[in-house]
This record gives structure tokens, sequence and C-alpha cells, in this order.
DNA sequence: TTTGTTTTGTTAAACGATTAAGCAGTCTGT
DNA sequence: ACAGACTGCTTAATCGTTTAACAAAACAAA
């Protein structure tokens, strides 16, 4: 009961040719021809031999892995690790695995994974894609590797992508913002190319401007990753300052925002009252804030479960036209942003 | 550019046999006798042809296949997804990948995981073990695979293990809290015959013994994952009350500790005046709630790098003496245990 | 000129499965 | 009685590597 048992020790047990056991094990009785008693024999040796399949040997003959490659920025963000739960949970069903990687945003990071992933022979990736990592994704594509982009993509790339409605979700949140009667508004975003950003910081602005509010540059504070602290606690501190003295806040993430109300829980300013919030993502902070955080809550659980559909349906047909799904996010309202001045 | 190219086209596109093309590659020049302008040309051949070795190919010859099975009670717990994070990149640093999943606390789900990553063929197991998976966890000790248990562990099996010293951590928030001035102090814990879980009550209950505080059972609640919201709620309420009337609280894990706070925030009693509290672990909400946390820090950090570590030398060597790694958390102390009454 | 020793390769088996093709027997129908 | 179909099983190639064992040629030593 040590060393593992293989097809072929099933077949020396039994005095027959491997192929006999790999048919019945596979049952493929019929195709195969194999007769019911023996196929009954084999398989019952099987299982007294507790006979477990080699997995690497069938990947080799099949090329296939039964792996998914799983590339977010961090696995240990809330907001990804909850992807990853769903999607391991989704992926299971289907007989599939996770492998996983965090590529901090780096497209360094990126390439090197997808090269590791790659010689792993995984099935497709699933990848939040960083900044500068087009290339990375294209090259997949040429080699006919099926990838879903998640949360981010990239517009002149033809992919099978699943995002939230980034611009209807700002907009939304901005737009609530001003009904609650906050006038000035600043906007914390990272300070990146990629699309969900932009997305998010165009329906920013275009709710200003819907609402006759001249978007004022000043506004909006683009934080880098590098020195994330430090220019969120820069970004905030000059929002709050008299000369602009914004009234409310819309934050682009869940850490943008975790971070700046440390900042603000030091300013003296009162949430709602002196200031307006409301943030993307959800966070088991925002719970807990002296004034619960509203905030817009993207369905990861579709992300998810929509991520590993379309990499399996990619599986299946390598040259189908890649599908876009756009999911509509919902904005949570809660205390934070609860009206300012007379108007109740 | 499309097919990936394997040794043997590199084989053929030079003239040579498989077997140089494998000696030159794998550096083993010397070792094999490769003509040294031979191994330059296939070097240079390699390269230029974008040569990847076909990891499966390589793990099917020699049954290893770089890859550490990660199986915790759930990947979306931020505790669990830290760690992961550290094994990853410390796996990654080793030549290994993280395969993970989630098991629920449920030994079903645990033994149906464990089946799965053996069919794998993972090197390794680090695993943070569910109740009533002793079974599990000899089964793949006696299949000589090496296992690396996290969190929690098994006092009747030996194996590798790598664990915060729970007694220690929670006697001294226990005793910190008394030293505070609380004399009624409640715990909230898992119902579960896990050890870790049990060494936490332990330690809870010699710091109230060393400190001529006789335990009441009543004050110990034990909430199932089953009826988790439920039970956390039933136990708070009934601490609260004047019958028992606690002034203080130790939270048994950060999960318990959010939801209690839920609970006490809805109750009207102040922390830390009314009531004291310690949590075990560390959640982003303590630092938001209006009177921050004082909470047991585990290292994660330690944790994972140590596990990782067991694991490869276990990899390594399989039949050495297993090795435990018991390391001391730190209590950091915030305002929610400030002292009561009149001492400042 | 043998015999040995190096040097530089090649051959072929192996890892553990899958699967097309082949090969005896046994039936069936006419 | 004999072609053809069917049954039940085996052979052998294959996936992409690794590696022990062998071989051929060059060169040195006797």
């Amino acid at each position: 009961m040590d060393k593992k048992v293989s097809l072929k020790d099933i077949a020396n047990h039994l005095g027959v040719s491997t192929a006999l056991v790999s048919y019945a094990l596979n049952h493929r009785d019929k195709e195969a021809r194999v007769g019911a008693d023996m196929a009954e024999k084999i398989r019952k040796a099987a299982a007294e031999l507790n006979y477990q399949p080699n997995v690497i040997a069938k990947s080799l003959k099949s090329g296939k892995t039964n792996t998914i490659g799983l590339i977010v920025a961090d696995i240990s963000n809330p907001f990804f690790s909850n992807i990853a739960r769903i999607i391991e949970d989704e992926a299971r069903k289907h007989g599939y695995i996770v492998i996983f990687g965090s590529s901090d945003e780096s497209a360094e990071k990126s390439k090197l994974l997808i090269d590791v992933l790659l010689n792993r022979q995984v099935d497709a990736f699933i990848i939040a894609p960083s900044e500068h990592t087009e290339k990375q994704i294209r090259n997949l594509q040429k080699r006919k590797v099926p990838v879903v982009l998640i949360d981010r993509y990239f517009p002149n790339i033809e992919t099978d992508f699943i995002q939230t409605n980034n611009f209807q979700a700002a907009y939304q949140a901005v737009d609530h913002l001003i009904k609650n009667r906050r006038e000035k508004i600043g906007m914390v975003a990272y300070d990146t190319g990629l699309l969900h950003m932009r997305e998010r910081i165009e329906g920013y602005k275009e709710a200003l401007k819907d609402n006759g509010i001249r978007f004022k540059s000043d506004w909006l504070r683009k934080v880098s990753y590098q020195h994330f602290t430090r220019d969120v606690e820069l970004g905030i501190k000059s929002l709050i300052e008299p000369t602009l003295r914004v009234d409310g806040f819309f934050f682009a993430t869940n850490t943008i925002a975790v971070e700046s109300l440390k900042i603000i829980n030091q300013s003296g300013f009162k949430v709602p009252d002196d200031l307006a919030i409301v943030s993307f993502d959800e966070s088991i902070a925002f719970d807990f804030f002296y004034s619960p955080l509203t905030y817009i809550r993207q369905s990861v659980e579709e992300i998810g479960k929509e991520a590993v559909k379309l990499a399996l349906s990619r599986i299946a047909d390598k040259t189908k036209k890649p599908t876009s799904v756009v999911i509509d996010a919902s904005l949570v309202v809660r205390s934070s942003s609860k009206g300012a001045g007379k108007k109740k």
C-alpha cells in the first residue's frame, strides 16, 4: 500500500494488457468491445488496489492539463482573493484546478508568471492584466492559448473579457453625491493607463458635467502604486485644504479608500457632514468606519463564474469570436454619503 | 512561431539526436561530454526557436512536479490569503508553483481536495487541517507524501508543522485585559476540537486562574461554523445581559471578532469603557472600529516562509524527523482594551 | 600495427497513460 | 461450408523528456 499503483500494475495483476485496463477504467466498454465480466474484474481490481490515475501522464498524452492559470495583481487583496475563491469552486466543478500568481501590477512579473504557467501547459489563463502587458496577451493569443481578462481589459485587443461597467458605476456614484448636495467632489484614482481606471474617471467627469458642475483638474488626484501611502496622504490633504476644500470624495478602489479614510480620520473633518464619501469596491473596513461607507458593489460572484465559463468555452472552441461581458454594478447607499446642508 | 517547439524539433533542425540536445540544454556538457561548439550551437538554436521545455513531460520522467498543494479553510479569508501570498512568493523563489484549494472546514471536502492534488502528483502539501482529518494526514504520511501543517496540528501525529504559540498568545491577551481592570471576561471561540482553538481557550482560562479569577463556564461561548451569525449574536447578547454582564471580551479569531463587533455596535455598550476587547488575528476592520482593537498579531510572514522551508526540506529528505516550529505572537495594544474604572 | 583511451555522439528504454490497428476465435446466414 | 461480421483482447506507437549504455572515430601509447 505504498508506491502508487499504475495501469500496468493492474494489468500484470490480472494478466491482461494495459490497453484493456485503460478501456475498462474509462468505461469505454462498448466502443472498445471489452468483455462485460472482464470489465467488471478490472474495475474491481482497480478499486481494491486503490488505483489513482496519474494525471501527469494523462496530460502528456492528451495535451490537456485541466488546469487554469490565474494571474491577479495580488492574491492577498480581498477583491482578488474573493474572485479566486469563486474561480476555484467553479473550476473544480468542471474538473479543473487553479494555479495562481500575483503580478504586483508589474509587467515584468506578469511576463515571468505567464512563462512559468505556459511551461506548465495550463489550458487557459484568467488574468487581471497589469499596465503594459498588451504584448503578453497578444502573444498568448497568437499561440492560441485561451485567455480571459477580468477586471481590466485592453480596448485594442480582441479578447474574451468580463468587467464591471466602470463608467456607469462611477457615474452613478458621483451623481449620487451631487444629488446629496455635494458640489466640489474630489476623486482619488490610481495613476495608470489601464482602461478600467480611465473609465471610472470618465464616469466621474461625466456625472459632474451632466449636473452642470465644471470639473477642476485639481480635484482629480492620481496616486502611484510605488508611493501609495505618500501619494494618498498628499492628495487627501491638499483636497481638504481651504483653497480647494472639497465636500465629497469618490475613491476609485477599496485600497485607496482605506488609506484615505485614515488621513480623513486624522483631519478632524466629519463624514458625512463635512465630507461625503463613496468608494468603489467593498471592504470590511467600510462597515466599521464610524459612518459606514456608501460603495459600489461589483459582483465578484458573477465575475468569477463568468470568467471560468468563458475560459472553458474558449478551451472548447479556440476559434470562436471573443465574448465580452459587462456587468452593472450596484450602489450600496449608507450613511457616508448622506445629504448635507439644509435639505435633510 | 505557432506550435510549441520540442527537443525533437531542435534535434531535427540541427541534425543531431534529442539526447544531445537534452544534455546541452541542461548544461550537462561535462558529464555527458558534449562538444563545446556543438553545445553552443544547440543552445543558440534553442534560443532562436524560443524553445520552452515541456514541464509535464519532465515531471512524468522525474516524478517531480515542482508543485506544492495548499489547502486552507477558505482562500478568501484574509488570514489565509495573506499566507497564500507569502507561500506563493517563497515557493516560486525555489521554482515551485502553488495549487490551492479551500476545504471550508469540512473533512469531506478536504479529502476530495487531497485526492485531486495527489493525482496531480504535487510534491508536497501545506495544509491548515480541518477537524477530523487526522486519518487523511496519516494516509499521506503512510504514502510518504511530504505534509506540512500550518495554523493547526494534531498532537498525536508526528508531522512537520508550524504554528503560533496559541496558549501564550491567549494568555497574554487575557492577562492584559485583567491588568486593565477587567474581571469578567467573556470569550467567543469556534466550536471545534482542533487543538489550536483548545489552546487559545486554555490560555484564556489559565490567565484567569493566575490572576485569581474563577472561570465561569457561561463566559465561554462556542459558535459553530454552520450557524455562525446566529451563534455569535446569541453568544454576545447573552454575555452582555445583566445576569452575566461581562466587562471584557476575548475573541478567538478575526471572523468572530468582526461578527461580534456588529452586535456590540447595536448593543449600545461602549468600547472600551463598558467593554474591553482583544481579538486574535488582524483585520482591516479593527483599524476602523471607533475604538481600534487590541489584537494578537500572528506573523503570517513567518508562517508562510517557514511552511515552504519545511516542505522543501522534507521533499529533500523524506525520512528526516519531523520539525515543529512554534512562533510567539505579539500583542498589539490599542484603545479597545484601555483600562476602565478608577485607574487610568 | 595493435591496443587502449578520449572524445563526441547515437540508440533505445523509460515515465504512465491512450488509442489506432491487428489478430484470433466464434457466430450468422445462405 | 464459407464469407463476412462480430467479440474480446493484444501490439505497438505516441506524448516530450531523461539517461544508461553503446558506438565510432581520433589520437596516443606500446
